[in-house]
DNA sequence: GTTGGAATGAGAATCATTGTCAAGTCAGTC
DNA sequence: GACTGACTTGACAATGATTCTCATTCCAAC
């Protein structure tokens, strides 16, 4: 039988369940240094190369969120499998998943109408939460 | 009489007016560097830090549009006063700016629904064009 | 032509992220 | 239990876009 998980194609090493361990920990988007911190203050000793890979490789098999601050960093946080996008407090940062089928039909009509292919998109909406 | 440009805040030297001109001369989406690298082409001597510098300041003008891609470098383009969006050919950098009624309406719906005011989005949409 | 603030640019510095590679880990096999 | 080979880790170096520094140059106004 394989050792691999099957979702990520990795081993369940004692750093990706740290790593996974803290990611459950939180609700707000977060850097790869960030997390790292984190993991320290846990007491866990993990390479900060290990996180990023880990990151990574959690965010391509769809089990984490990224995406990117005004600042260009690459900020993380969990997220139910499918796909969605977010609205995002610009104050406090409270995040609401949102999904739209319309957005989608959308996005995939215009790319198709000017012939691109292997089309992807990326939509944020930011504002002010009613408690701020 | 000031001598600044009221737009932009800056003197129209001759470095300026270069990196005016090769905005105007292209509508792809270009990076800072190759920017710098058609300056150069054209016999246009620009120091690098410059040209970051403009396109900092006619972006935060409004005079270009700049975004980022996915691996996370700004690049920049003329564009038009209105509100729009971005198609975008990853690899030669066409592109051609969208407008949907149908997600500027969605957007705000969703906003509004979760109590969100004071409401901004980002949206880009990249793609393989037909001639790559 | 003087002058003071704005603009420039060569190079250094920043900094998140990625690459390198020797050492460590693990599962399955003998 | 040792053996093997592939996967994983992490200290450190390297990358690369962008920003900073600051001495020098430019320029509009007086
Ligand atoms: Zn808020
Ligand atoms: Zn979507
Ligand atoms: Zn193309
Ligand atoms: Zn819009």
């Amino acid at each position: 039988m394989t050792s691999t998980d099957p979702s990520t194609g990795t081993r369940p090493t004692r750093q990706r369940r740290a790593i996974a361990g803290v990611m459950e920990a939180f609700d707000d988007f977060r850097s790869a240094q960030e997390i790292h911190g984190l993991l320290s203050q846990r007491g866990e000793q993990v390479g900060l190369s290990t996180v990023y890979r880990a990151l990574q490789s959690m965010a391509d098999a769809g089990e984490i969120d990224s995406l990117r601050t005004e600042s260009g960093e690459s900020i993380y946080r969990r997220c139910s499998g499918s796909h969605h996008h977010h609205l995002v407090c610009r104050s406090c940062g409270a995040t609401v998943e949102v999904e739209g089928p319309t957005v989608e039909k959308w996005t995939r009509s215009v790319a198709a109408a000017y012939g691109y292919s292997d089309v992807s998109h990326t939509l944020e909406i930011f504002g002010t939460c009613g408690s701020c």
